[in-house]
Parts: structure tokens; C-alpha cells; sequence
RNA sequence: GCGAGGGUGGCGAAAUUGGCAAACGCACUGGACUUAGGAUCCAGCUCCCGCUUAGGGAUUGGGGGUUCAAAUCCCCCCUCUCGCACCA
């Protein structure tokens, strides 16, 4: 296979497969822990099996895979692991579509997705390749459900869930998205189940206030997860019943205005709402009501024309502060799950309390007046919800109520009528799904000792392998006699059911990061020592739609960890990054809906559905999707291009955070620029083969002198743009610059000694630095100029700023701000220098017209300003 | 409604600290080489005015401000994308 002479033309199939090999059979990727290397842990969310990788994979796993090599080219010992996020539905659903086994069509998945992967020359260290589905796996996650079981993190509690019926299971309140599956987009409904959660709530406040300790993570992400936690401060107050023991606690972040409570607003579900009724005239209506709100969707209760509307239970309660009635009402705004699924209703200064109140004729107390201003409920128009004066407050009147939140939360707790407290919006992590394909819940139902975990040494609770699928998507667990029936782990009783739900994959991808340090560790989660040395990942790059699901569970997952004594970290990334979507133009057909390119023809200016021949509409430019038709296949581009030439485009087409426009003549242009740099270095590659790369130590003129100090400028600017700022596309416009100024350099120059001392420089600079963008083509390049050794092994370029420094420079000459006139000037020149040549320019003369100067401003190396 | 991030040529974009707006690339136009070019090389390429030469003017979503100087800082508005949304 060797060729003896470099080929003409650049071949990428012929360079991509043989490096592909080298680096394989050298082991180039394999890392270790070496104590006397800093460690550079990199990570890319790893990819769920779906039977192919998309270009999305393609632009997640080259950006990371230019920071890995490059952080190695800095002598970096680099942690770069790939692995798959195995279980979850689509398996389930091929399963049934194709009546194959959800662990077949998973591992062949990922035999065709690896081998994908390989093709694109990323730098994984596949030694520690894992998916999650494996018992190996999942059976350290079984382990640490139970010690969270132990400690009671982990509960079971029968309640109100998320429930998809097309996907037949419950969804986690993260997987919810406007009242849709986050999945099929199936209208989401409520439903009453057991179901296991995990404390995540206990964390709530850590969580938040950590939020701003992680300034390595986009703002962006840090918001979101900080309005998912939405922490209110406040108090719970005690509203006692009339006529009978007990009270309503309600839970309020406007203390100041309980005065003003006039009636009482409960959700439907909540259990003394049908106890309030019973017995009462209002009885029927309220059970009609309860059902009616029960039906409704979520989807429903979100939309923008919801009404307000409420029911009277037929009881009242006393506001604890004026000893005044307050009717009870039921009503569809009042949400269980939050607060304590109760609200005092204080129409004067909530605008949504006003409008109820409106509707159904009850009393508007105002309890807050502001400045010079008289409010009157009879005319006021909505809720004042602003600062004020308290009065009508009894004991609190003519306090500002900025104040009388401290003083009456004092009160209540000095009364013991309520308290000051803490609501987020946060819920705990339901992790129980009625599916087959997921990791068991270690769980054991005993007629006599009731829950018991499964215990260490019987860990891991295997998914039967036997099990067939079941048409519309139910779980087989339940009926699979074998896996059900079992005996008590706690006292043998022959009588005992193992839990039939399995967990959220959520939770397999809680903790990956940390089974990569030690992926065949099997005395624990993980091994200590490992995970010491590279934890935490110090830049973590992923897409956005993971801003809250799976970057708070990790978050959360390390904490616990970390109680458990198994982690000395709170945060597990460092820095993240969150590229954006690879999108692309759609094509519509009034009848055929979405169309793939090829099936729109182009006739004249516009074009035609191939099957109606209907005029098609050239949609948005939207995020690639199968259903929207506007994908490209990795595969093909690979074919056609090669991997390196795919690679270039995704990063050279935008910054990685900002969505990426699909072109396929920009794929064609990155082509060019690979086939431009292989004929450059073919053309000189006998003119500098005996040369060494010019040392420094002689002064260059003319051509020479400037290729000199461009190569030097490119090595600054690449550097920077990749270190600080992961600006890929422009390192790469700067590699082209320089290649465009070793073509700008006249012929005769570079065959002198000299000039191919330089030349070799020039090229083996932008081999080494485009080397982690295109490694394979590098390679071929670097070994064509007679280098031994991979170039991955070289050390990445330094410059000197003495190199860069020019010695004449531009100077622009302004008059009154604007641009008359540049002029080159010595580069030490100092300002009064610079002054005088800018006012004795004959273009600023003619525009300074003989008026006086008034003010001239100079900035050094860049530019004068005259000011008349 | 609340929160975040965008808006710069025909297109993707660049401008790191307030200091030449449009680097680099795509597309397009012209030329060279050529049997041919969808290969390659060279040149041009924001808009308007202009004796197509010289030159001048305008321009970073819109309006105002600060400054010798604003894509960049401040205020108001428009618009797009994303997230949350009856949260008591």
C-alpha cells in the first residue's frame, strides 16, 4: 500500500484509511493516569444508539475532538471517551416495528455507529467504550438507588404523574414540554400511580446557589436551571376552619397582604376540597368539577385562552389576622404541586385573584395604598401590585410593606400561626417508567416485610432477555412470570414480586462521566483513585436541549456522590459548551408536504413537486429532521469528500455555540481549500525536503520576511482562537490566509536555500495547525515532508512577538472622524512624530481647508484624528 | 407576561480593549489555460452619485444620546429564535 512519491492528487478515501489504520494499531488514543502530566478531561455528551450518526453527532464530536487534540499538542494528558446512552424507547419501538429484540437492534446500532465514528477519525480512547444498557453497567446504578433507598433519598409515593399514552409510561415534569411528551409530542395526561422519586428537592438550594458558581457554563444555561428551580421566599400561614377543627395551610410570597385575604382558592385534587363539600348543597357541583379538571390536559390548563373559573365548596374559613369569613372555593389555577396546593386569594393586589374575584362578586379589601394616591376597589380597574403604605393591616397600618414582610412573618411565627418558608418550583425526580427497556429498579415486594431492596451481593436485577414485546408498547416485565415471582430477600418468604418498572435513562446518564475514569472498575460505581485524578470534566460540550434535563440530574447526582463520600467535587463540568443545531432549507408541497431536495425540480426560477407537479414552497431554514426532510447524510459526504473535508465545513461555516447553516457548496469550497493545500506542499515537497525550517537567526527581507512574520501572526492568532474562545472558523480563515500568502510569494524566492528553509516553516506550520481540524490529511502531509512520528505527537507551535512586529506601519489619518488619508510610518515612531506626518499629508491639508486645529488626537500604531 | 440570546453585503460570517466596517469563504462576473471545464490559476465583487477617471456620499434592524471616534457604551422602540409560563 505504501506509495514511494507524494500522488498529484489528493485521494482522502486512500490518506483516511491508512491513518486510520496507523492510529489504531499504534493505540495512539489509549490514556492513563500519569500523575506527573496535567490531566485535561474532555467530553462530549455521548449518543443514544438511534441506528445512524447525523450531523449533529458529526459537528458535537469534531468540535470536541479539535480541543482534544489540540489541549495533547499542549502536552496535556488528555481523558477524550466516547460510549452510548443505550436504553430508551426507540429500541422498544423498533422492537415492535421489526420484531427484533431491543438489545439486538441496540448493539447493532452501535456496531455501525462506532464504525461511523472511527470513519470520521475522532480521538477516542475506545479501550473505554461503554453503554449503559449492560448489566456491568447498570448494576452499580441498582447499588447506589438502594444506599439512596436506605437513606430515604429514594421513596415511593402514590401521586398525580406525567402519563404519555402513546408511550405508555410516565414522564419525569423535565420531560414535559408544554404539555407534550418530550418525545412523541402526545398530549400528556394525569394520571394516579406508585411511583419511586428521588429526593432531588433536598438539593434544591444547593443547586441554585451553586448556579453561579460554575462561571465555565453559558448564562443562558445557568438561567434556565435557575428559573426550573424557581426558589420563592415566604411564609406558610394557617387559615383555621369554621365550625370545625383543623386549618388550611397556604403557602404565600406576599405576606404583607393578608389583610386583604378575602376568600380561599384550593386545586381541585386537593384531598379537603371533597371532604369540605360533603354533606353541603354544593356537593354535586364540586364533584362535577373535580372530575372536569381531572379530564383536562395539560395542554389544555397552559393554553393562552384558559379562564379562570372556580367552584364554592360550601365552607368557609377565618383569615387568622381579621377574624373575618373567607369563603372556599375550588379552582382550576390552583395548582397541587406547588406550595400546598392552596392559595389565599387577595383580589387588591394579584391581579389574577382580582379578576376571579370580579368574576364571581366577592370582596376587594385594599390593604396597600401607594404615595398620594387613593385606591377604591369600586373603581379600580386591576390588582395594584407595587410598593405602598399597609393599611386596613390592624397593627401593621402606616408601614411600608416592604417592611411588613419581616414584621408580620415575625408575628405568625411569635402566634405559631404559620412560619417563614422556602417554595421551588423544582419537584422531586419521579425515575419510574412502565418500560421494558430500562435498568430495574432494585426493589422487592414482600407480603410481610413490604419494600425491600434488593441487597448488595444479589445486585445486578437482570432484565430477562427472554422477554417478547408487547403490541402498543406495554411493558412485558409484569407478565414475565420468571422475573416477577420471586422470594423475600429480608426473610424468604416465598411470596414476594419484584418491582416491574424500570428507571429513567435520565439516570444511567447521571453518572457516565465518572464510570469513563474506570470503565471496567467492579468492586463499585467507580474507581476512587481514577476518578480523582480526572474528575471533574474540565469542558463538557452537548446541545442546548439538555440545558435542564440532563445537566441538573448530573449536578444533583454529584452532590449525592459526594454525601456518600465517593467524590470530593460538588460540580461535575467545568466548562461547558453548547453547540448549536445543524439546520438546512425545507421543501413544501401544498399536497405532499415536506419534500427532500430531489423531489422539488428546479424548472426555471422556481420549482416543482415531482409527484403533482404543485409549485414548492422553499421553507425556513430549520433544524435538520427526518420528518421535515432536510437531512444530509454524514455517509455520503464522507464518501464523496472524506472525513476531513466534513469536518472543515462544520467548523468552518460558524462559531460552535451559534446555529450552523447547512451548505453543500460550502462543503464543496472546504474541499477546495484541502485539495489547494495537498497541490502547495506537492508542488514544493522536493524544493524543501533537505531544508530545515528556518531558525531565526538570520534577518529576511522583502516576500520572505513577510511570510516569516504571517506564519508567526497565524500561530498567535489559531492559538487564541482555539483557547480562549473555541473560534474554529476563525483559526481556519486564518490558516487560509497564510496559505494564500505562500502563493502570493513570487516563484524564484522559495527555491533558494533560503526560501525553502521558510517555506518548509510555513507549510509544516499550517500542517501542525490545522492538524486537529484534518488530522488525517495533516498526517499524509506531514509524513510526505519526511517527518517521522505522528504529528498528534508533535508539540503545538509557539510564535515571538518580535517576529510579528512590523516595521512600517499603516496609519490612518481622520479629519473630524472620518477617513481622508493612511500613511505608512515607522513602526517605532513615536506620537509627535506620527502628528507632524499626519498634519503635513497633502489629503489632510486639503480637507483641514485652512481652519484652525483645534485638537489632535494620536493612537499609537493605529491612528491620528484631526479635529478642526 | 417573565427570562436569555440574536439582527452586519446576494449568502455563511469577521472586526479579541470604543480606533480603517465587511477578514476568510460561498455565490456571481471577467480573464488565463483548455477539445472541454462542474479542474486549476489570476482579477473584480456593500450600496448610491459620478466625465466609469479622479473623487464624493451613505451604510452594521429603527430612533435618540455619550465621545475627537460607536457594529461595540447608555436610553427608547421594532423584529427573530430559544426557554419558562395561572408559581400563589
Amino acid at each position: 500500500m505504501k506509495r514511494e512519491t507524494m500522488q498529484k492528487e489528493y485521494d482522502p478515501e486512500y490518506v483516511e484509511s491508512k491513518w486510520q489504520r496507523i492510529w489504531e494499531e499504534k493505540q495512539l488514543f489509549r490514556v492513563e493516569e500519569d500523575p506527573t502530566k496535567k490531566k485535561y478531561y474532555l467530553l462530549e455528551m455521548f449518543p443514544y444508539p438511534s441506528g445512524n450518526i447525523h450531523m449533529g453527532h458529526v459537528r458535537n464530536y469534531a468540535i470536541g475532538d479539535v480541543v482534544a487534540r489540540y489541549k495533547r499538542m499542549q502536552g496535556y494528558n488528555v481523558l477524550h471517551p466516547m460510549g452510548w446512552d443505550a436504553f430508551g424507547m426507540p429500541a422498544e419501538n423498533a422492537a415492535i416495528a421489526h420484531n427484533v429484540h431491543p438489545a439486538k437492534w441496540t448493539y447493532q446500532n452501535i456496531d455501525v455507529m462506532r464504525s461511523q465514528l472511527k470513519r470520521l477519525g475522532f480521538s477516542y480512547d475506545w479501550d473505554r467504550e461503554l453503554a449503559t444498557c449492560k448489566p456491568e453497567y447498570y448494576r452499580w446504578e441498582q447499588w447506589l438507588f438502594v444506599k439512596m433507598f436506605e437513606k430515604g433519598m429514594a421513596y415511593r409515593k402514590k401521586s398525580f404523574v406525567n402519563w404519555c399514552e402513546n408511550c405508555q409510561t410516565v414522564l419525569a415534569n423535565e420531560q414535559v414540554e408544554a404539555g407534550l411528551c418530550w418525545r412523541c409530542s402526545q398530549v400528556v395526561v394525569q394520571k394516579e400511580l406508585d411511583q419511586w422519586f428521588l429526593r432531588i428537592t433536598d438539593y434544591a438550594d444547593d443547586l441554585l446557589e451553586y448556579c453561579d458558581r460554575i462561571p465555565g457554563w453559558p448564562e443562558k444555561v445557568v438561567t434556565m436551571q435557575k428559573n426550573w428551580i424557581g426558589k420563592s421566599v415566604g411564609a406558610e400561614i394557617h387559615f383555621p376552619l369554621e365550625n370545625r377543627d383543623g386549618h388550611i395551610p397556604v403557602f404565600t410570597t406576599r405576606q404583607d397582604t393578608v389583610f386583604g385575604a378575602t376568600f380561599m382558592c384550593m386545586a381541585p385534587e386537593h384531598p379537603l376540597v371533597a371532604r369540605l363539600a360533603a354533606g353541603t348543597e354544593q356537593e354535586a357541583e364540586v364533584q362535577g368539577f373535580i372530575e372536569r379538571m381531572k379530564r383536562q390536559d395539560t395542554a389544555k390548563r397552559t393554553s393562552d385562552d384558559y379562564e379562570k373559573e372556580g367552584v364554592f365548596v360550601g365552607a368557609h374559613c377565618i383569615n387568622p389576622f381579621t377574624k373575618q369569613r373567607m369563603p372556599i372555593f375550588t379552582a382550576n389555577f390552583a395548582l397541587m404541586e406547588y406550595g400546598t396546593g392552596a392559595v389565599m386569594a387577595v383580589p387588591a393586589h394579584d391581579q389574577r385573584d382580582f379578576e376571579f374575584a370580579r368574576k364571581y362578586g366577592l370582596e376587594i379589601i385594599v390593604v396597600i395604598q401607594p404615595k398620594g394616591e387613593a385606591l377604591d376597589p369600586e373603581s379600580m380597574t386591576e390588582a395594584y401590585i407595587d410598593e405602598g403604605i399597609l393599611v386596613r393591616s390592624g397593627p401593621f397600618d402606616g408601614l411600608e410593606n416592604v417592611k411588613a414582610f419581616d414584621a408580620i412573618a415575625d408575628y405568625l411565627e411569635e402566634k405559631k400561626t404559620g412560619k417563614r418558608t422556602v417554595s421551588f418550583r423544582l419537584r422531586d425526580w419521579g425515575i419510574s417508567r412502565q418500560r421494558y427497556w430500562g435498568a430495574p429498579i432494585p426493589v422487592v415486594y414482600c407480603k410481610k416485610c413490604g419494600v425491600v431492596p434488593v441487597p448488595e451481593e444479589n445486585l445486578p436485577v437482570m432484565l430477562p432477555e427472554d422477554a417478547g414485546m408487547l403490541e402498543g408498547g406495554r411493558s412485558p416485565l409484569p407478565e414475565l412470570e420468571g422475573f416477577v415471582k420471586t422470594s423475600c430477600p429480608a426473610c424468604g418468604h416465598p411470596d414476594a414480586r419484584r418491582e416491574t418498572d424500570t428507571m429513567d435513562t435520565f439516570v444511567e446518564s447521571s453518572w457516565y462521566f465518572e464510570r469513563y475514569c474506570s470503565p471496567g472498575h467492579d468492586k463499585g460505581m467507580f474507581d476512587k483513585k481514577a476518578v480523582g485524578y480526572w474528575m471533574p470534566v474540565d469542558q463538557y460540550i452537548g446541545g442546548i436541549e439538555h440545558a435542564i434535563l440532563h445537566l441538573l440530574y448530573s449536578r444533583y447526582f454529584t452532590r449525592v456522590l459526594r454525601d456518600f463520600g465517593l467524590v470530593t467535587y460538588k460540580e461535575p463540568f467545568t466548562r461547558l459548551l453548547t453547540q448549536g443545531m445543524v439546520c438546512k432549507e425545507t421543501h413544501k408541497c401544498p399536497d405532499h408536504g415536506f419534500l427532500y431536495p430531489e423531489e422539488a425540480v428546479v424548472k426555471d426560477q422556481s420549482r416543482t413537486c415531482k409527484h403533482c407537479g404543485s409549485e414548492v414552497g422553499v421553507g425556513r431554514i430549520e433544524k435538520m429532521s427526518k420528518s421535515k426532510r432536510n437531512v444530509v447524510d454524514p455517509n455520503t459526504l464522507i464518501e464523496k469528500y472524506g472525513a476531513d473535508t466534513l469536518r472543515l465545513f462544520c467548523l468552518f461555516a460558524a462559531p460552535p455555540e451559534r446555529d450552523l447553516d447547512w451548505s453543500d457548496q460550502g462543503v464543496e469550497g472546504g474541499y477546495r481549500f484541502l485539495k489547494r493545500i495537498w497541490r502547495l506542499v506537492a508542488e514544493h515537497v522536493a524544493d524543501v525536503q533537505t531544508a530545515k525550517p528556518f531558525d531565526e537567526e538570520k534577518e529576511l527581507t522583502g516576500d520572505l520576511k513577510r511570510l516569516h512574520r504571517k506564519i508567526h501572526q497565524t500561530v498567535k492568532r489559531v492559538t487564541n482562537d482555539i483557547e480562549a474562545r473555541f473560534h474554529f472558523n476563525t483559526a481556519i480563515s486564518a490558516v487560509m490566509e497564510l496559505v494564500n500568502t505562500i502563493h502570493a510569494v513570487k516563484a524564484g524566492i522559495l527555491s533558494t536555500p533560503e526560501g525553502a528553509s521558510v517555506l518548509r516553516l510555513a507549510l509544516e506550520t499550517v500542517i501542525v495547525l490545522l492538524s486537529p481540524i484534518v488530522p488525517h490529511l495533516t498526517e499524509e502531509l506531514w509524513e510526505a515532508l519526511g517527518n517521522s512520528g505522528s504529528v498528534l505527537e508533535t508539540s503545538w507551535p509557539t510564535y515571538r512577538e518580535e517576529a510579528i512586529a512590523e516595521d512600517e506601519i499603516l496609519i490612518v489619518v481622520q479629519v473630524n472622524g472620518k477617513v481622508r488619508s493612511r500613511l505608512n510610518i515607522a513602526a517605532d515612531a513615536d506620537e509627535e512624530a506620527i502628528k507632524t506626518a499626519a498634519l503635513a499629508d497633502d489629503r489632510a491639508v486639503a480637507r483641514i481647508a485652512g481652519r484652525p486645529v483645534k485638537k489632535v488626537i494620536v493612537v499609537q500604531k493605529k491612528l491620528v484624528n484631526i479635529v478642526v
